[in-house]
DNA sequence: GCCAACGTTGGC
DNA sequence: GCCAACGTTGGC
């Protein structure tokens, strides 16, 4: 099983809906690197949910429950979505700062790419950063 | 096919 | 609010 951390600006779309809606569209990504990224999805990846912009912190952990399909938002069809399921809260959030300051995460792909919303990571950071945000995990 | 102009994202 | 990084568009 494959890890990876979706963004969403919590002004748009916060953990606390994710949460409250359970199942999620994950919708709206408009860029081919990102769409690669979900079109390479599996059910049963997980996936942290970081925000963005205000608060810029790895704030839960949420695993893909369908795989890629057509984004309904998207008039061309060109574009896919899959959809996510709150798996849990991080215990405490993992800053940007934070990551940004540890040396065993200078080449996560959120520090190397900012702007790319959907990316990849590895198991040995998804352990890594799991840890720093008390996650004990299932 | 190159490149300048412009728009968007996201960190600070 | 500013700016850097990056994607997209359009002229040539």
């Amino acid at each position: 099983m494959a890890y990876w951390l979706i963004k969403s600006e919590p002004d748009a779309f916060s953990w606390d809906e994710q949460v409250a809606n359970d199942v999620e569209p994950w919708t709206g990504v408009r860029n081919h690197q990102a769409k690669k990224n979900l079109a390479g999805m599996k059910v049963g990846d997980r996936a942290f949910f970081y925000h963005s912009n205000v608060q810029r912190a790895i704030v839960g952990v949420v695993e893909i429950v369908r795989e890629a399909y057509p984004d309904p938002t998207a008039e061309s069809g060109n574009w896919v979505c899959v959809d996510v399921k709150t798996v849990g809260p991080m215990p405490s959030p993992v800053t940007l700062a934070d990551i940004k300051q540890d040396e065993a995460l200078t080449d996560l792909a959120l520090v190397r790419q900012s702007r790319l919303s959907v990316c990849p990571v590895s198991v040995e950071h998804w352990q890594y950063l799991c840890r720093m945000g008390g996650w004990s995990g299932d």
